[in-house]
DNA sequence: AGTGCCGGGAT
DNA sequence: ATCCCGGCACT
């Protein structure tokens, strides 16, 4: 698994209770602001801690998260007083294990990864904490004293539900500047949730990110080091245990919902639907009374996106944007094939290797291969181009936990591979003119570059 | 081998 | 921006 498949959630409880949940990757962070009824972030965190094997022994709490590019870090937060740091978790996605610490209600992170290995690129993990340690990131993960090679099969579920919530794109999620200060909200069932994946399926193009990792120091003092925050509050209900706002869903994206349950993985398209099938077949199985309380079933599902198909389909008589042939996969794309030009197509597009390639050259390449005035490339179309590469993600089905490269990282494996024009069949100046006449020669030939004067 | 032209260096 | 060329892909 790549490093882009890791997610971290730092889960900050605070006086109130208020719960900021964070999760990070190695690009940058969108902190999201939403609420939660204080009994669901006790219950939510209770079952964190219980599942990642609870461990009430001081000498495993560190002062400070651990490495600053393991995925493994910890950090109870600077804003709480020694005596309320907390605990600290860690588990993978699939929610095997995780670690945590002491029970506490003041402040609380927890840490765990949804799945794959560190990696060094992960140092977001370290910026969300004033001070860290290098540590490997292959740790003994400690275990509750009690059970643990048996956990219990709610809580586990319950981590595998946050953690594969965690890892869905937060569509739904209004992106606003994390405010996790030093003075904790007191309201009362306040979540930030603060997600700084950049999980690239539904990222089409974030334009040039940030290089510089947030200072410690910022991330110690609360700041996100994302930007400004537009944020606002959201029932974290809604977010955590409801269909999120439609309004707030990209367009065509579909969302389903998977069960959590083992061995069942049924998948249903309602929320109703799925909390029903839960109950119905799981919880109240074998009358385990307690267990059909309400609400429990929500921790037995997730939410998975699909987009529709085809999500975007651009104009095929639009100017450089030719078929499609870029697969949403990290795979190399296929070779250009020598498809015969399309007669709606101009010269650059039919000779350009690829839509997104051909467009990035005409916008860099020199003045005197710029096309004739009939040919000109319009900002607009341009921007229909660049518009339209969201298409290539078209049929990717989004689901949780799932990771493609995003655009740039495309562009890049693009212009990593071979691309050149299609030969031309028409006349060039070499041919008209003769290499004696070189005089004659457009000056693009003349510099062996693509003519000018004798556009396919 | 001839051709087209990409990529990049030099100015 | 302009000029130039090495080198590659294709015919």
């Amino acid at each position: 698994m790549s490093r882009a498949d890791l997610v971290y959630y730092t889960v900050l409880v605070e006086a109130g209770p208020s719960l900021r949940l964070h999760t990070h990757t190695h690009t940058h962070t969108h902190p999201v602001s939403v609420s939660l009824g204080s009994r669901r972030v006790l219950e939510l965190l209770q079952l964190l801690c219980l599942c990642s094997g609870a461990s009430d022994s001081p000498d495993m709490m560190p002062n400070t998260r651990l490495g600053k590019r393991s995925p493994f870090g910890l950090l109870v937060g600077s804003s709480c007083p020694e005596s309320n740091k907390t605990s600290i978790a860690k588990a993978t996605g699939t929610g095997q294990q995780g670690i945590s610490r002491i029970r506490g209600h003041c402040d609380l992170k927890v840490y765990f990864q949804c799945g794959g290995a560190g990696d060094s690129q992960n140092d977001t993990v370290a910026k969300s904490t004033s001070c860290s340690r290098s540590i490997s990131s292959c740790i003994d993960v400690p275990r509750s004293r009690t059970a643990q090679q048996e956990v219990d099969m709610d809580e586990l579920m319950a981590a595998m539900v946050l953690s594969s919530l965690s890892c869905s794109p937060p569509p739904a999620l209004q992106v606003s500047a994390h405010k996790q200060t030093a003075a904790p909200s007191m309201d009362s069932g306040t979540i930030e949730l603060s997600d700084s994946s950049s999980s690239g399926y539904w990222s089409v193009d974030r334009g040039p990110r940030n290089p510089a990792p947030p200072s410690p120091t910022a991330e110690a003092n609360g700041r996100s080091p994302t930007p400004p925050d537009e944020g606002l509050d959201m029932d974290l209900d809604q977010v955590l245990f409801e269909e999120p706002a439609p309004r707030k869903r990209r367009n065509s994206l579909k969302v389903a919902y998977r069960c959590l349950w083992p061995s069942c993985g049924k998948v249903l398209t309602s929320l109703v639907g799925i909390k029903r099938h839960i109950r119905t077949v799981h919880l109240c199985q074998g009358g385990e009374h307690e267990r059909c309380s309400r609400s429990e079933e929500d921790f037995y599902y997730s939410e998975i996106n699909q987009w529709d198909e085809p999500r975007h389909q651009s104009p095929p008589s639009a100017p450089l944007c030719g078929p499609v042939p870029t697969s949403p996969t990290p795979s190399p794309p296929p070779p250009f094939p020598p498809s015969p030009p399309s007669p709606n197509c101009s010269a650059l597009s039919r000779s350009a290797p690829s839509p997104c390639s051909s467009l990035w050259q005409v916008q860099s390449e020199h003045s005197y291969q710029a096309p004739p005035p009939g040919h000109t490339v319009s900002p607009a179309a341009a921007t229909s181009c660049v518009t339209a590469l969201p298409t290539i993600c078209s049929r990717q089905e989004t689901v949780s936990r799932v990771r493609s490269v995003s655009v740039g990282e495309q562009w890049l494996q693009h212009q990593s591979a071979p691309c050149r024009r299609i030969r031309s069949e028409a006349k060039k100046c070499r041919k008209v003119y003769g290499i004696e006449h070189r005089e004659l020669w457009c000056t693009a030939c003349r510099w062996k570059k693509a003519c000018q004067r004798f556009l396919d």
